[in-house]
DNA sequence: TGTACATCAGTGAACGCGCGTTCACTGATGTAC
DNA sequence: TGTACATCAGTGAACGCGCGTTCACTGATGTAC
């Protein structure tokens, strides 16, 4: 435990990640700002010094999660890989593994109910991640049969929105909708037979 | 307004209605008891007649929405598509419909944090709703080359995880994440590419 | 058909609780001279 | 290097609120005789 004397140093943030933690353990409805507050070592009232209220705590956490998101996209298609299902596959692993790893930002930006334009800054955060997504994807549809290409925005859209359906269906609900395959392979094989119906990778897989 | 002396007649369902009412208009999180009884015109306490409370509310309005659901599956597959796609479609175009038509069952359902394994009930009646939905996809794959068929199970789980993810992402999320595509035009032509990649229909769509 | 009675759905008052938010304040920090 | 002072992060007490839940009750319903 870090020493702090009247002034804690970085409040904001650590409100941030005791947010984040809370948000991860008691889900979104959970979550007070006052137990927040409790948690960082400080009164309710301090945290009106670094956000307007309760819901603009969780927005900020939901802004950085989207920051990472959108790392997380730049870098899983930086690195080249082999094929086109390969770099696809990597693009929707990251995804899987972004909400593996980071649920409080997860559940902050998908199932917290806060709207994405809630600030200009988380609008404008959101849309980085979402055009991370979609460079990731572009970079494979180069390598897909011109006739057969999708719009890339659609393309991304599909991407993301299997991804995002087994997260939430397959890996977040625990194994309440559970089949007898893993939230990983589910995706990557989904990814597959997509990406063999556009035409990419014949042999492939 | 019917008219009602000291007893409701049917208080019961009038509460899961209105609790869908509310949670379809303000979120899980805004949903309280209280105000559900209010608006059904009756006592808080009364809800303690018919509900072991507030989440038992909640779970009942989910269970009664995987009834639904289960029955929109089994009807989709009950007419004789004259293709897989189509019959494919037919099922994926179910659950859109069920989520814009029942909104406040798909929060109770998704959205709100009750698990599924709350009551046996509930687990019994979701289980159904999958065990439908695994049905209209089998039958599509006796259309598809023996050879190319994924395990029913996870063709099952693509095509459920797609729908779901289309209908979180970019139908009722509304614009925040929006595309130049409807939710519909994106999903049908998603599971036109995956069926493609199966071997399925190669001149259709 | 009429009366007595058991049942139980809904009442209304009360509770303790923790919430989000406000306010005037206090005391640590760091800058100017 | 030392002192005065402005800044502002965090305090602590207080608030009103609506929540979920409990309790002893009341009065409508329907059944038995």
């Amino acid at each position: 435990m870090a020493k702090r004397g009247y002034h804690h140093g970085n409040l904001r943030q650590a409100l941030v990640e005791t947010a984040l933690t809370l948000i991860e353990a008691r889900g979104p409805a959970g979550f007070t700002l006052s137990e927040a507050a409790r948690q960082a070592g400080v009164t309710p009232a301090a945290v009106y010094r670094h956000f307007g209220g309760r819901d603009d705590l969780i927005a900020e956490a939901a802004q950085q999660g989207y920051l990472i998101l959108a790392e997380v996209m730049e870098e899983a298609c930086r690195h080249d890989q082999p094929s086109a299902l390969a770099g696809l596959a990597a693009v929707g692993r990251a995804y899987l593994t972004f909400a593996e790893r980071h649920p409080g930002h997860y559940i902050a930006m998908f199932e917290s109910g806060i709207s994405i334009n809630r600030t200009p800054e988380l609008a404008r955060v959101a849309l980085r991640a979402r055009t991370a997504l979609d460079h990731a994807t572009e970079a494979v549809l180069r390598r897909i049969p011109p006739g057969q290409r999708p719009p890339p925005a659609m393309f991304a859209a599909h991407l993301w929105a299997l991804s995002h359906g087994v997260v939430e269906l397959f890996a977040r609900a625990g194994p309440a909708f559970g089949t007898s395959f893993s939230p990983d392979e589910l995706l990557e094989r989904g990814i597959g037979i997509y990406l063999r119906g556009l035409g990419g990778e014949p042999g492939d897989e």
